[in-house]
RNA sequence: UGGGGGAUCGUCUAGCGGUAGGACGCCGGCCUUUGGAGCCGGCUACCUAGGUUCGAUUCCUAGUCCCCCAGCCA
């Protein structure tokens, strides 16, 4: 059954979410610095009025919630620019530690965000031959030469933070051996950490960036993309300004820890001749509490086992977020709420989780599944009857319509639904009391039954008022809490995963970075097994979400099959009950 | 004790010389067949000290604190 009226308040609702609801294309986003710049850019015919963007990561591994934040700035700016692009560009300039499976991951990942390259799909790699032209010209320019100290000796000619660097002995090469040197570093000639190509800016620079940077080394390893093609290759700060600059990027956005490179960013592009000058432009990059978000750390998760793998519904991983059932409207919605400035900040997972709800609240199916369950029998209750209740599926959107709900005279309500000597304002079940089953009856609690040996209660005998029946006009009666349950002999058996935060709230202070594991939440998974779930849900299929009434919001897991349903909690409902008890428990009664 | 950045409610963030606003969170209330959702109300914020000005979060000066930089990583 389908309804189509239109719900006064869910049409209320609406008008505050009106963007969020016509997203084919993302939504528009808040002001930000950036964007002003941006357009002040534009509206000044600077770059020739045309704004391009570009996302480019390293193929190093997984994108995460951070990655999202960039995602959504520089695809949102390209996109609501008139003629504006977004590219995606692969910064694969290090053989060593870039794999294919990342790059395919990427991808998958930006498009599950909800955006599109529009075929402007490139990688670094792409330019090996162009930026070994572009070094040919710094050479020919004076403004680069080969350097054949050690590592270790470079290291000792750059100074430190307060004394400035000495020149190298090979400095003053001339532009012949330069030209020569260089050719045979790409011949394959050398060892690798023999010779460098080193830029020729200043060694007692303040900025230790431009104390004669390194832009080309030798490494004899097989590129996944250029394979053995070549044995050296560009770093970052000679790469990306012109990877930059050829693909004619207006804006490069990128965060804070390179703003003194932009020295060095406009000095390469300068000096290589250029074709273009991109403006580089930096922002603070995404914090939020109670996780990991550093390649690093999540590598070391991954790789040690520590978590299931990089879809691992509690890491921040795109991956992990996807398989936890959070959608990309979330995603993005966060990701713009948040906005985009210069100061270090570390935004609260509260907010993130609102913006998971907010969004699940409007499209989840309610379906009613019982986690920890505690047997009642309805007493007065015919035990050959079943009855066919109606239940609405979405009170957010009465389009979703409503199905039916089998209920018999014996039934499974959660554990925490009762208790035997209910604490001050707690309303639901206990011996005596009255509750709406959610759909059904108005039950009473009549009596407990307990384990001789451990006290615990086993099951419960109540019975049901018929006249209560839900949706019958004859009686009104007003009870203080509606629970959900699920028909025993009906009901499906499920597996539910609960997620908790995967840093404990206070790290132990002790040691600083080395073993930060040691702050790991050792609870952060909590596995369900016997849970009840109502029968509808044996027909859906993995990845679809639904809210467990009065719980949370639940993805069925790709591993889940018929025989064998699995469930992962995205996140909880808000639980006013569990502040209630938790303030209780600081001041007893 | 070099250089580059940054400081606004508990947390993010707006402000561009004229009443410091929004969101999350928290507290209280209303409503409710989800203790959900929704609604209403509230919550000790401009780093400090001077200066300019009728008026400063905003401009100037001097401090303080925080972050980043000494990879042949990005």
């Amino acid at each position: 059954m389908v309804e189509h009226h239109l719900d006064p308040s869910s049409a209320h609702g609406r008008t505050n979410t009106l963007a969020q609801d016509f997203m084919s294309t993302p939504e528009s986003g808040s002001s930000n610095f950036i964007r002003d710049l941006v357009a002040a850019d534009r509206s000044a015919g600077k770059h020739g009025g045309r704004v391009v963007t570009r996302f480019p990561p390293e193929p190093n591994g997984y994108l995460h919630i951070g990655h999202a934040k960039s995602i959504v700035l520089n695809f949102g700016i390209a996109n609501e620019s008139p003629g504006g692009v977004c590219h995606l560009r692969f910064d694969d300039t290090n053989p060593t530690t870039e794999n294919p499976e990342y790059v395919q991951a990427i991808q998958e990942d930006v498009r599950w965000l909800g955006f599109d390259w529009r075929g402007k799909l490139f990688h670094a790699s792409d330019y090996f031959e162009r930026l070994y032209a572009f070094a040919i010209v710094l050479i020919e320019k004076g403004k680069a030469y080969v350097d054949s100290l050690t590592a270790d000796q470079i290291r000792e000619h750059r100074g430190t933070l307060t004394e400035p660097g000495r020149n190298s002995p090979y400095r003053t090469r001339s532009v012949e051996d330069n030209l020569d040197l260089f050719a045979r570093m790409r011949a394959g000639e050398f060892a690798d950490g023999t010779h460098v190509l080193r830029a020729k800016i200043d060694m007692s620079s303040p900025n230790i960036n431009l104390r004669d940077p390194i832009l080309y080394r030798i490494r004899h390893a097989e590129h996944y993309r250029t394979g053995t093609t070549w044995c050296i290759y560009p770093s970052y700060d000679f790469a990306h300004p012109l990877s930059d600059a050829v693909e004619g990027i207006t804006h490069s956005l990128c965060t804070l820890e390179f703003e003194d490179h932009r020295p060095l960013y406009d000095w390469v592009v300068a000096e290589a001749d250029a074709p273009h000058r991109p403006q580089q432009i930096e922002f603070a990059r995404l914090n939020l509490t109670s996780t990991v978000m550093s390649k690093r750390k999540l590598l070391e998760l991954v790789s040690k086992k520590l978590v299931a793998g990089w879809d691992d519904p509690r890491l921040p991983t795109l991956q992990g977020l996807r398989r936890r059932g959070v959608t990309p409207e979330a995603i993005r919605a966060f990701c713009e709420h948040i906005g985009v400035a210069k100061r270090d900040a570390i935004v609260e997972m509260q907010l993130f989780e609102h913006f998971i709800r907010e969004d699940l609240n409007k499209r989840s199916p309610r379906v009613m599944a019982v986690l920890r369950p505690l047997k009642v029998i309805l007493d007065n209750y015919p035990e050959d009857v079943v009855e066919e209740l109606d239940a609405v599926n979405n009170p957010e959107d009465i389009s979703a319509g409503t199905r039916k709900v089998p209920f018999s005279r014996t039934l499974y309500i959660e554990q925490d639904d009762f208790k035997e000597d209910p604490p001050k304002q707690f309303y639901r079940l206990a011996p005596g009391r009255e509750v709406r089953l959610r759909y059904g009856y108005i039950i009473k609690c009549m009596s407990a039954t307990k384990d001789p040996q451990t006290g615990a209660v086993t099951e419960l005998h109540c019975t049901y008022d018929p006249e209560t029946k839900s949706g019958s006009a004859q009686e009104q009666r007003k009870v203080k809490a509606t629970i959900h349950w699920v028909s025993a002999s009906h009901a499906a058996t499920a597996t539910i995963r609960l997620y908790h935060p995967l840093l404990l709230p206070a790290p132990p202070q002790h040691s600083a970075e080395a073993d930060w594991t040691g702050s790991l939440n050792p609870q952060s998974l909590e596995l369900l097994t016997d849970c009840l779930v109502e029968p509808s849900l044996r027909s859906s299929s993995p990845g679809s979400r639904f809210q467990f009434e009065r719980q949370g919001y639940f993805c069925m897991d790709p591993e889940s099959s018929p025989e064998a349903l699995l469930f992962n909690r995205t996140v909880s409902l808000k639980d006013t009950w569990a502040k209630v008890e938790k303030a209780q428990q600081v001041r007893p009664r």
